[in-house]
DNA sequence: CATATGTCCTGAGAGC
DNA sequence: TGCTCTCAGGACATAT
């Protein structure tokens, strides 16, 4: 499941595209139904073959490739949105079927940049210069996980009723994490799931800062996570390795890495696994520690 | 307005 | 063995 660590390094992965002139994009044929192009895939092809790629960017879990443009202006950008399953590659795919798009190159480094997506639920789209504030700038996303400070989250949050771990996966709120990360990341500030955003006092959100990003620093220095299902795979069909230093994700019956004595608890919140030690992550913070730290 | 729920999609795995 | 069912969770649409 990509979530920032993932992109970013999907991003790092293909810098050998940038240079690379876009001589032809192909939709290899499929017997599952199509990934969701925007606006559609003959507009996609029309308008960026023969441009040339100018840089690559990400904005949250979504990677930006940049184009030039004939008459000097502001360029387009093509931005895929990997969702559960999509990987984008120089190298071989996993597999052939689910191959979905192919970015044939010249004139650069690399020779074809492909978009792999098992469960197609990815998505391709041009965005026009003049489109992409509106889109994908502040206003329709939050800033990035990496950039956000205590304060950007307490303001963003902080009179909020949700529960945090549901609302670090408010992508409007900050972008970049996912289910995966936000249980990761709550672990090592030590505060429950569970616990409203309202309640949470000025060390929390200065422990959350911290722990968002050393968790995803950490997780971009290990190539991300490769999960049991080894879907994801970097630009090279490499796995990751952050999932070897997972503290709580999918670690539900085993005792805590952090403390030693706590059970590592699977619950659900909003329909998705939150996983959490109850030694580590009480329900209600203690007293003396917080009150140090308080307003 | 804020928050909650439903939907999309495929393949793996469970259960019979 | 082969069928049906459930589950995984990105972003967004729709409902409360």
């Amino acid at each position: 499941m990509p979530e920032l660590p993932e992109v970013e390094t999907m991003k790092r992965g293909i810098a050998a595209v940038v240079g690379c002139r876009i001589r032809d994009v192909i939709r290899p044929k499929c017997r599952l139904k199509p990934i969701q192009i925007s606006p559609d895939f003959a507009r996609l092809r029309r308008r960026t073959t023969g441009r040339t790629i100018v840089g690559l960017g990400r904005i949250g879990k979504r990677l930006v490739i940049r184009l030039d443009h004939p008459r000097g202006a502001e360029g387009d950008s093509i931005v895929i949105e990997p969702r559960m399953t999509g990987l984008v590659l120089l190298a071989e795919p996993p597999g052939r079927e689910h191959l979905r798009l192919i970015f044939q190159l010249e004139g650069g480094l690399a020779s074809e940049l492909k978009f792999w997506d098992r469960r197609g639920l990815g998505t391709v789209t041009l965005a026009p210069a003049a489109d992409f504030e509106r889109r994908y700038g502040l206003e329709a996303i939050g800033p990035d996980a990496l950039e956000a400070t205590a304060e950007m989250l307490r303001e963003r949050l902080g009179k909020s009723r949700r529960e945090i771990k549901v609302a670090l996966l408010d992508q409007r709120a900050v972008a970049g994490i996912g289910n995966l990360y936000a249980s990761e990341i709550l672990h090592r500030t030590g505060i429950h799931p569970r616990r409203r955003c309202d309640r949470l006092q000025a060390g929390d959100w200065q422990a959350l800062e911290e722990a968002i990003r050393d968790v995803l620093e950490t997780a971009i220095r290990h190539e991300g996570s490769t999960l049991s299902d080894g879907t994801y795979r970097n630009a090279l069909n490499q796995a990751g390795a952050f999932q070897n230093h997972h503290r709580v994700y999918d670690c539900a019956g085993e005792t805590c890495r952090g403390c030693a004595s706590g059970s590592i608890v699977r619950i659900v919140q909003a329909q998705r696994s939150t996983f959490f030690c109850p030694v580590c992550q009480p329900a209600k913070p203690r007293a003396a520690k917080r009150s140090a730290h308080g307003v």
